[in-house]
RNA sequence: GGCCCAGUGGCUCAGUUGGUUAGAGCGCCGCCCUGUCACGGCGGAGGUCACGGGUUCGAGUCCCGUCUGGGUCGCCA
C-alpha cells in the first residue's frame, strides 16, 4: 500500500550527489529502475530526472520492516529513502555518474506501487514507437527522451534571457483567429455564439506581429504555437512551435545580425558548441544552381554542374528535347562510384522517378579511362569527353544526369545529391552549418492556380531594384526575404515587411487579389497601415527543428513531448474523437461525409 | 490521394522449399543467495503468428483485401 511522504522533505535529486556529499544523510526519492537482491543485502538504482543512484539496503542499518519493504520492490514503484552518503567500500561503477557513491539507507517509504511497464525505460530503446507512444509517459521517462526535452527547455530559456536583453518584448497574440484561405489549410473551430462561423487556429502570428510594430512595441517575441492541417513528415507535426519575432526600423542586415548572435548564444548555451558568426550567405539562384535545394547541407561538395552548353548538339534527345524546352541539363559527380553495380545504379533511376524525373542518364568513367553509359552511342568521342571534362570525370567516377525542366532537374538532382552523399559517408556529422539563402523570388507561378502565387506571403517586401517589374515580368521579381538553413534543413524564415500602401496594392494584384478580396481578408493590417506603420522586418525559427538538429534527433517526435501520429491523432489521448450530439446541436454543425 | 517498408509471447527478434507440438534473449512469477551494478543459481507461466478472405491434403510462410505504425512524393502562402 502507499505510504505518505509526511514529515519527509527530499533534499536533493539522485543525480546530483557525488563523494563531495560523503557522511551527508539525504533524503532522494524517484523511480525503482533496479532491485538486485543478494538474500541479506539488497541494490537498488534510483532514477529520478538527474540520472541513477544506487541505494544499499542491510537490515542491520535500516530495521526489519525497511529491510521487508526493500525485498518487494519492483521496477518503477515509486520510493522515498532516507539514507546517508558514503563511499562505495566495493568497487566504483565508473559507467555511472554517480558511481562513486552510494547511499546506505535507513528508512523507505513505497510512496506508489507500479504495474510492469509494457516496455523497459532505457535509453536508446528499441521499442515500436506505436507502443511507445501509447505509453508516451511511461516513453517520457527514458532518459535519452528526458534529455531532448530538457535541453529543449534549456533553449527556450535561452531565447527569452537573450532576446529579452536584446530589448525585445514578449508578446501573446491569439489562438482563435480569423480564416485565411491562402497558404496552408487552416484548423477550424467553430463559434457557438454565431452559429455557422468559425474561428481558425494561426498558423503563425504573422498578422498580429506586424500590428504590434504598427503599435510602437518596435521588437516582439513569442514562443508561439501554430497550427496546419497539412499531412505530416519526419520534421512537421500539425502544431508546432515557432521563435516569432518582429523588428522595427530595420532591414534585412539587421535581422541577419541579431539573429546570428542569438544563435551563436544558443549553440553555447545549450550544448556548448561555438559557432563563427556572420554565417555564410547565398543566394537563392546559386543554391539552386549548385544544390538543387534551397536549403543546401553543404557539409559536403559533389555539387551540380550545369552541361547543357555541352551537350546542346549532340544526338541524345532526351538531352536536346529537354532544352528545346526551355530545360536544362545538369549533373552530379559521385566521385569513385563507377564500380557501382547496375542494380543499385536502377535503385537510384527510381529514386529519380520520384521526384518527377522521367529517367536518370549516367556514365560510369572506368579505371582503364573507357566509359560505360546508358547513352554514349548516342554522343561522339569528342562530346563524350566534353562532357566528362565538364564534370570534372576522373577515372572510377559515376557522372548522374538529369535533363527537364529546371525546377525538376533541380529537386532531382538535389535529392539524389543528399541520398548518394549519405549512401556514400560524405557527411560530417559533427559539423553544424550554418547559411543564409537570401534574395528568394517573390512568386512563384501555381500551374494548379493558373497564377503567380507568394512563395513567401503576399506581405513580403520586393527587392528595390526589381520593384519596377512587379507587373511587366513578376517571375524575375527577387523578394527581401531570408532563410536560415542548419546542415540542410530549414530551421527558419523571414522577410521584410511592405509598409507602403501603394506597393502593398501592387503585390495583392499581382498576386490576383481584388481590392475587395484583400480587404475583406486583411483589412485590418491594411487600415491600421494607414495610421502611421515603421519600416519592419522579422522571422520565425521552428523551435522544434531546431531542438531536432541541436539535439541529433531523428525525428521531430523526440522533441516534443506529446507529439501527433501520422495522421494527426495521438495515440495516447486517442483524439480526435467524436463529440456527443448535444454538443454538436448546441453549435449547430451536422455531421456528413466527409470529402 | 500515390509509392515504399514493417507487424510472430510483455519487449526485441529467429522461424529454411509450404510439412510433427512455433523457438531464443530480455522481462514477468516462485524459491535460494551479504558487495551487486547486463548480478547469479534452480524452477515456472505466458502465443488469435495484426485482422478478413483465398490457394493447398496442409499456411507464421504463397495470393487478394483491410487495419495499424513508419518513411516519402503531392501538399506545407
Amino acid at each position: 500500500m502507499a505510504e505518505t511522504m509526511k514529515g519527509l522533505k527530499r533534499t536533493c535529486r539522485c543525480g546530483e550527489l557525488s563523494a563531495a556529499n560523503a557522511g551527508q544523510t539525504v533524503t532522494v526519492m524517484g523511480w525503482v529502475a533496479k532491485q538486485r537482491n543478494k538474500g541479506g543485502i539488497i541494490f537498488v538504482d534510483l532514477r529520478d530526472r538527474s540520472g541513477l543512484l544506487q541505494i544499499i539496503f542491510e537490515e542491520a542499518d535500516c530495521g526489519s520492516e525497511s529491510f521487508a519493504k526493500a525485498e518487494r520492490l519492483r521496477s518503477e514503484y515509486v520510493v522515498a529513502v532516507v539514507g546517508r552518503v558514503e563511499r562505495r567500500s566495493g568497487a566504483v561503477n565508473e559507467n555511472l555518474a554517480t558511481g562513486e557513491i552510494e547511499v546506505r539507507a535507513k528508512e523507505v517509504r513505497v510512496l506508489s506501487e507500479a504495474l510492469t511497464p509494457p516496455f523497459p525505460i532505457e535509453s536508446n530503446s528499441r521499442t515500436k514507437e506505436e507502443i511507445r507512444l501509447k505509453y508516451r509517459y511511461l516513453d517520457l521517462r527514458r532518459p535519452d527522451l528526458q534529455e531532448k526535452i530538457i535541453l529543449r527547455s534549456k533553449i527556450c530559456a535561452a531565447v527569452r534571457r537573450f532576446l529579452t536583453d536584446e530589448g525585445f518584448l514578449e508578446i501573446e497574440t491569439p489562438i482563435l483567429c480569423k480564416s485565411t484561405p491562402e497558404g496552408a489549410r487552416d484548423y477550424l473551430v467553430p463559434s457557438r455564439v454565431h452559429p455557422g462561423t468559425f474561428y481558425a487556429l494561426p498558423q503563425s502570428p504573422q498578422l498580429f506581429k506586424q500590428l504590434l510594430m504598427c503599435s510602437g512595441y518596435d521588437r516582439y517575441f513569442q514562443i508561439a504555437r501554430c497550427f496546419r492541417d497539412e499531412d505530416l513528415r519526419a520534421n512537421r507535426q500539425p502544431e508546432f512551435t515557432q521563435i516569432d519575432m518582429e523588428l522595427s526600423f530595420v532591414d534585412v542586415d539587421d535581422v541577419i545580425e541579431v539573429n546570428e548572435r542569438l544563435l551563436q548564444y544558443l549553440c553555447r548555451e545549450a550544448i556548448g558548441l561555438e559557432v563563427k558568426v556572420p554565417f555564410p550567405r547565398m543566394k537563392w539562384i546559386d543554391a539552386m544552381n549548385r544544390y538543387g535545394s534551397d536549403k543546401p547541407d553543404t557539409r559536403f561538395g559533389m555539387e551540380l554542374v550545369d552541361v547543357s552548353e555541352t551537350v546542346k548538339d549532340c544526338g541524345f534527345s532526351v538531352f536536346t528535347g529537354a532544352l528545346a524546352a526551355g530545360g536544362s541539363v545538369r549533373g552530379i559527380n559521385a566521385r569513385g562510384q563507377a564500380a557501382m553495380p547496375r542494380k543499385k545504379i536502377d535503385a537510384l533511376v527510381d529514386f529519380a522517378k520520384g521526384y518527377g524525373a522521367k529517367g536518370l542518364a549516367y556514365l560510369a568513367v572506368q579505371e582503364d579511362g573507357s566509359y560505360k553509359s546508358s547513352f554514349a552511342k548516342f554522343l561522339t568521342e569528342e562530346q563524350l569527353a566534353a562532357l566528362v571534362k565538364a564534370m570534372d570525370g576522373q577515372p572510377g567516377d559515376l557522372l548522374l544526369f538529369a535533363a527537364d525542366k529546371n525546377n525538376i532537374v533541380w529537386s532531382v538532382l538535389g535529392a539524389l545529391r543528399l541520398e548518394l552523399g549519405e549512401q556514400m559517408g560524405l557527411i560530417d556529422h559533427s559539423r553544424f552549418d550554418f547559411l543564409w539563402v537570401v534574395e528568394f523570388p517573390q512568386f512563384e507561378y501555381s500551374e494548379e492556380e493558373g497564377r503567380y502565387v507568394a512563395m513567401h506571403h503576399p506581405f513580403t517586401m520586393p527587392m528595390e531594384e526589381d520593384l519596377d517589374r512587379l507587373e511587366s515580368d513578376p517571375g524575375s521579381v527577387r523578394a527581401k526575404a531570408y532563410d536560415i538553413v542548419l546542415n540542410g534543413v530549414e530551421i527558419g524564415g523571414g522577410s521584410v515587411r511592405i509598409f507602403q500602401d501603394d506597393v502593398q496594392e501592387r503585390m495583392f494584384e499581382a498576386l490576383g487579389f481584388t481590392k475587395e478580396k484583400a480587404h475583406e481578408q486583411f483589412g485590418f493590417l491594411l487600415d491600421a497601415f494607414k495610421y502611421g506603420v515603421p519600416p519592419h522586418a522579422g522571422l520565425a525559427y521552428g523551435l522544434d527543428r531546431l531542438c531536432m538538429e541541436l539535439t541529433g534527433a531523428e525525428s521531430i517526435r523526440d522533441v516534443i513531448a506529446f507529439p501527433k501520429v501520422k495522421d494527426a491523432s495521438c495515440l495516447m489521448t486517442e483524439c480526435p474523437n467524436t463529440v456527443d450530439e448535444k454538443q454538436l446541436a448546441e453549435l449547430g454543425i451536422g455531421i456528413t461525409e466527409a470529402q
